[in-house]
DNA sequence: CGGGATCCGTTGGGATACTG
DNA sequence: CAGTATCCCAACGGATCCCG
């Protein structure tokens, strides 16, 4: 399969619709952080830091609805849940990888873009 | 530089920054049409379809503040406004295009996943 | 401990009407 | 043609309370 032309817009949306899915406020921070082996809720919880318990249990429902991680409760006194990254989810690091260093490599260069062009702006006025 | 760990909190916060950036409804579907060459306003309206003017022009003001885009004006009557991919704009195609087949090759997984996880649902009911 | 239910402010995003 | 301005609804997301 060569991706040469993957040009066509029900391709895009499907990349678009996979992009929304990961790219929102929390996914992204919890499958990394599940990256690290099974993990505990509260444990995501404060090692994420900043989400609430609902956001948490949202997105940890959906990444699980879609396939990216297994839930498994040990019914024990006190309940015990431990989340952990499905092959999918592994799978996706892969290329959020990619995207991730270029991030790191070029958000200065967005800061920078933003920077001047809300200084612009202001300039103009 | 190499992106052995790359698994500082701060790092993953810069990529989820990006991520939601160009995860919206609608940028990546932009970029990838300005990805074919200069494109004017309502030639991308068109082109895209489905989005409404107030979106495009919102997210083309987003890609154009974090210097994705560039807008050229000509001051002609009618007015004729083209907006063009800068060096950024195109270098982040790179790393969405990986992401891109990702999905379209796991699309399919992601949605039995959901079917499953939906049609559980039902059935424990 | 691990949530579910609810309330509520903020943001995203579509429709429409108007303008240079 | 290429927007801007406004209205309005739906989804996101935080805070809080309650429960097994």
């Amino acid at each position: 399969m060569k991706p040469t032309h993957l040009h066509a817009t029900e391709d895009c949306r499907a990349v678009s619709e996979v992009l929304q899915r990961i790219g929102d406020k929390w996914s992204l921070l919890v499958v990394r952080r599940l990256g690290e082996g099974p993990t505990r809720f509260n444990e995501l919880r404060h090692g994420i830091g900043g989400i609430s318990q609902k956001m948490l249990t949202t997105t940890l429902r959906s990444l699980e609805r879609d396939g990216f991680v297994t839930r498994t409760v040990y019914p024990t006194i006190p309940p015990r849940v431990e989340y952990e990254l499905t092959d999918l989810g592994r799978e996706l690091l892969v290329p959020v990888k990619g995207l991730a260093e270029w991030a790191l490599v070029n958000i200065g260069r967005i800061h920078q873009a933003r920077a001047a062009y809300d200084g612009g702006i202001g300039a103009a006025a």
